[in-house]
DNA sequence: TAGTGGTCTAGACCACCAT
DNA sequence: TGGTGGTCTAGACCACTAT
């Protein structure tokens, strides 16, 4: 703060936390850099262990900072943002790549795309699947697809896909072979339902443990949920995707016109 | 967790944040509950103090519960969630209400709005603003204003127009009167930009102190950051706004149509 | 093995809220 | 005033990483 009557009245591990934010964004700790160990910090400000600790965790709630289980606390470097907007389902890009939405989009960022079919069943779509899909929730009428997305072999996103059964029904979709070219809205449009407008609902919290253990998030990483309904010319919908991203690997970018 | 040998592994701290959790999902701690104090959780359990306040920390780093200082630890109220999207720029609702697409959209949900233009000025704009409004970075070219936007009285989101100075001088976009009826947009049309195209940009990150402050933020809620540019029917970017939203109280909801 | 973060103890005092 | 969360101390042992 620099304000001593103002500095003296925050406590001490704020004032560390202060300390340690500002050395990050002058760049004397620049990203990857690792912060001196609590201990040392404590004994270099006249505090104890938990309180130099107190201040680490600040700064890691805040996302600045990961701390790593016997190696030490660095600054996080921000990943490079990828960014998905709705020509992620556009034909072209798919027969002229033959690529799923999620690969040529990091395939167009110079990264590794990886994905895989996690687990396939028959099941009761919750509610508000159900209520988007215009199906029943009583019954086993949807198929759900758990897919998982890598990006350089890292984990980014997870992805649940839900397609009514009278759709699904005696094709790929529901038997979780491989989706062949042009991945899975090929097999839609083999069915009849070509995507032409798409519905994409997104909001932030922060994950579950066992989201943030499955993602491998860092603390002080939030995820951008993003639930997408795929929707035919005449507006029926006929599948729906949940999203669960880390938000500081993926963001969205969508344009659009707007209604009159 | 129920399992011992694998309950008997997790710290106490953890173990009892586990229980807090079930009872929260079980409906016995409903939203608005109390909590046990932190120093009747230790006695019950035969732990320290600090212990089970690391319990209660974990989960209000999760965003479940919120602790007020010297009132006690509740369990979180999900409030209503706010849907934004693309037809908040619509020049129907515009013309039919007369009112912003802030106050149009929340009037909608039942709820009171209120929006203050906190600050206005002429800046340089910041490198990821330059670019994307076609405009030199390197000179004070645009007006910078900041709004507040209210819901019930709580401030929920906060955004930040920039707009090119050759477009906003001699009006009401840059002198901070009242814009009058249609607000921005409408304003923006008498300049001979009619918004027909919008550009949204979506990130999630943790707020900083600063901006926990200002939004009234518990801790574990992220903030949503809106990046919209707003284009006429000629693609030419004419105004860039960038929101701040509260994730927990705003979402988005935009239904577009898929490139070809 | 030495050094790191992760967890925990058993206290203490302060700041805030309700009564 | 009594109860709450917020901060802090000065230790301790455990789990993990690197050498």
């Amino acid at each position: 703060m620099g304000d001593d009557s103002t500095a003296a009245r925050e406590p001490a591990s704020r004032q560390l936390a202060q300390q340690l934010r500002d050395q990050i964004s002058r760049g004397e700790l620049a990203p990857g850099d690792r912060l001196p160990s609590e201990r040392v910090m404590a004994e270099e400000h006249g505090i104890a262990r938990n309180t130099a600790r107190e201040a680490v965790r600040l700064l890691t709630d805040e996302g600045l900072v990961t701390a790593e289980h016997g190696r030490g606390a660095f600054v996080r470097a921000r990943p490079r943002l990828m960014r998905f907007g709705q020509h992620r389902y556009s034909r072209k890009v798919r027969e002229e790549t033959g690529l799923s939405p999620f690969h040529a989009e990091v395939i167009a960022q110079a990264l590794t795309p990886n994905a895989t079919l996690d687990r396939i069943g028959r099941v009761q779509p919750p509610a508000h699947v159900a209520e988007r899909l215009d199906v029943s929730p009583r019954t086993r009428s949807v198929v759900e697809r758990v897919n998982w997305y890598f990006v350089d072999g890292e984990p980014v996103q997870i992805g649940t896909t839900y397609i009514p059964w009278e759709i699904a029904k005696a094709t790929e979709l529901a038997s979780g072979d491989s989706l062949g070219a042009g991945d899975l809205y090929a097999r839609f449009e083999d069915q009849g339902y070509a995507i032409t407008y798409t519905r994409e609902e997104v909001t932030a919290r922060m994950p579950t443990r066992d989201e943030a253990r499955d993602l491998r998030m860092p603390s002080g990483v939030p995820l951008l949920v993003v639930t997408h309904t795929g929707l035919d010319a005449q507006r029926r919908p006929f599948e729906l995707t949940e999203f669960k991203m880390r938000a500081d690997h993926s963001g969205l970018d969508y344009t659009m016109k707007v209604d009159d």
